[in-house]
DNA sequence: GGTTTTATCAAACAATTGTTTAGTTTTGCA
DNA sequence: TGCAAAACTAAACAATTGTTTGATAAAACC
């Protein structure tokens, strides 16, 4: 096996771990079981288990940012037409990653690691940017009504979405989802979020249909 | 000092550090000297740093449950009005305990503590059945829309308050509020917060004021 | 005031932590 | 094939963890 691959291989196996015990409770021990490789190998490929982390998110977050600007910079879609593909986009990710956006809501709360805090940090404040400008594009437009607080829409997406993937079993269990299969599982919940954001986001926006 | 106090008093110092360090992270020596007591007095009062922490949730979560049923069984309120006033609780009661609803958070992605999580179940399913009991007093007096998700519409609340809270440095700086006091802030967080989800519960329940 | 219970403390406890070391195996390349 | 670099390992490392101990001090009770 590549290097490449074995770095990736025990930080998808470190991923699984932290989603599930945290990234405190769970030691190098525990990681280099779950991948299957000697506990020195965390210290010789990463140099240390918080550079491990700090490569996680490094991963994780380098493609996002290209991705959204993108879309943004698309002048064949109308701007609800956007927002609609950002949703998307958004919760699919999140469906698909759902381990990662579990160990990055504690990392949040945390905020122990700089590195990460940082990376965070410059991430988000560049979302609201685009978001704004793609709100703006709307109310020219005429399509978007004045005033919308940007942060707060985008926190009630973020919010909504990684709540749902928290509380995953209530949600099945009270809808009776529980004996579905994982792939029509994942649909099922995208297909409801969606449906879900979008209108709260026309409400938001002020955008009639 | 009274042996509550005490307990209390060490509770909420606790409180503090795993709000800002995480459960795991925070260790018996940061909490006693936190508290400024000697490390031996957190098995002494609670019997372990586990139990400890199901102390602190036990405290928290013991009164929610009855406020909320107090609220609901009130005739003299509106479906609507009920709305309202579990919002405005639920905003107050986030901001008021930030560092608790942190670690609720954390907590809620670990899963480390079976008590706890057991805790957190019932109260969420009564949670749930409660506002799903509220929502078909709307839909009998014909002023909330059918088909109506209670818990999406519940994670939108708690999600989008959480994610408030979570990000409020980035909020306060992309809306230039930096420089507000403590208390101003808490209440111009609570009354934005209270506009842009009462806009939302109002879409999501179909309700026209 | 004497005695039992409770509260407090510093020190010690065994267990576990992330990291390093020193030695071995495997690999890549001439 | 030979040999240096890279990959890997088990063992050891010092540091830190939650908890317990045994000794005092304070409080409560009769």
């Amino acid at each position: 096996m590549e290097v490449k691959d074995k770095k990736r291989h025990i930080l998808e196996s470190a991923e699984k771990l932290f989603a599930v015990k945290g990234f405190e409770a769970s030691t190098v021990r525990d990681i280099a079981d779950e991948a299957g490789v000697n506990l020195a190998m965390i210290s010789y490929y990463f140099g240390s288990k918080d550079k491990m982390m700090e490569s996680l998110f490094h991963e994780r977050m380098i493609n996002t940012k290209l991705k959204v600007q993108q879309l943004l910079s698309n002048e064949h879609i109308s701007p609800f037409g956007k927002v609609e593909i950002m949703l998307d986009e958004y919760i699919k990710k999140v469906i698909e990653n759902q381990a990662f956006y579990k160990i990055l809501l504690c990392e949040q709360v945390m905020k122990k690691n700089p590195e990460i805090i940082k990376m965070l940090r410059e991430l988000k404040m560049e979302y609201a940017a685009m978001f704004t400008e793609l709100v703006k594009e709307g109310q020219k437009k005429k399509v978007f009504k004045k005033h919308v607080d940007v942060v707060l829409a985008l926190n009630t997406m973020t919010g909504t979405v990684t709540q749902i993937i928290i509380n995953k079993d209530y949600y099945l269990e009270f809808n009776n989802l529980e004996n579905l299969q994982e792939d029509e599982l994942k649909k099922v919940l995208h297909c409801k979020l969606y449906d879900h954001l979008k209108n709260i986001f026309k409400t938001i926006l002020g955008y009639e249909s």
